[in-house]
DNA sequence: TGCATCTGCCTAATACCTTTAGGCAAGGGG
DNA sequence: CCCCTTGCCTAAAGGTATTAGGCAGATGCA
């Protein structure tokens, strides 16, 4: 009997991608096991459990989605850098729904600070650096953009903007100009 | 042996309070009977599946929202009905996380029609009538405010504002005042 | 090359949860 | 008072998660 060659990576590799084709909390190691044509406890010497098989899928995703955000921030500021972050999360939302789900799946403290999380917030505050913000405002600001953005993503993706219009990339655009307004224009205390 | 005395509502209102205890996809039929002392088949006579059953949590949850919602409203306009809503769905999720988690499921077209969905839309729409915003713009701001709401809430949810400074309200106060001064500058197209 | 060891994948078994089929009896309508 | 509706039960099958323990293919060392 040959063996399938199974490793934990590979078997996160193909655990995002079958999050992508058929949602998150579908994603189980009995597939994974069909999937590589494996018995079931086989995949138990290399995750945990299915709870660190979606962990490390989450890790992987933030990881990815940070990476792109880094790449698509170099050289811009304001709006664009805005619009640039705000595109790749919710690009990364459609091409890639499983692992996009994964990303708001909740960590343990160690885990979320050894992950791509933090990574993740830094971004955010880059952007606004291009606006002028004093000290608490900023961290106001950046739950506000983040609330924005992670909030119009999984109404779009649940289908919320669907059957009406204006369409939802009209939407979007006016929100980053929106955004962009806002953050030029932040109210006094 | 005395029955139970099972309903589809008494279901449905034990169900709810669950998920608030333990999670919405905690929320089983098998526990559910447990509660009841009845053995799990029994259910069966009064929900359908398991899926009617978390779909009846979330339209009775969709429907306390809205009545809280349109109480709240009453009376105010502008920046005190923003505050007002924001702070019932706020208040909402935080009392009774469960049905919150319930309203975010994703209903089928037919049912969300008849859920009270359409009137959450409605309330929303009511606040923005205290902005001036022409046709388009109306409802990319129905949009905005709605995803912030949405994700802000979602967010405190998850822990991601616990550890850290200022304090979550604080930022909720900060985040109505920055939405309320931006709908009432909304950039020009 | 041959042997020893390791470890990858397997079988067996337990424990939940979901759902369907079919039975018995409690309680309300005639 | 009896019938019959219907609420709750037993039986059973199928899916997922997880642990324990075994066999053999792969690897390393002589």
């Amino acid at each position: 009997m040959s063996r399938a060659g199974l490793t934990p990576e590979r078997l996160v590799r193909a655990g995002a991608e079958l999050a992508d084709e058929v949602g998150f909390d579908q994603v189980t190691v009995s597939a994974l096991a069909r999937q590589f044509q494996v018995k079931v406890p086989s995949l138990y010497s290399h995750v945990a459990s299915s709870r660190d098989l979606k962990t490390r899928i989450a890790l992987l995703a933030l990881d990815e989605l940070a990476d792109l955000s880094a790449a698509a921030l170099a050289g811009r500021s304001g709006r664009a850098a805005l619009a640039a972050l705000g595109d790749v999360y919710r690009d990364y939302a459609r091409t890639h729904p499983g692992r996009y789900a994964a990303t708001r799946m909740r960590l343990g403290p160690a885990t979320a600070a050894a992950s791509a999380g933090p990574r993740h917030a830094q971004l955010l505050r880059a952007v606004l650096r291009g606006y002028e913000l004093g000290g608490a405002d900023q961290t106001h600001a950046v739950r506000l953009i983040g609330s924005t953005f992670h909030g119009y993503i999984s109404l779009e993706l649940a289908g919320g903007f669907d059957h009406s219009s204006p369409d939802s990339q009209q939407s979007w655009t006016r929100i980053m100009d929106a955004l962009d307004a806002l953050l030029r224009n932040w109210p006094a205390e």
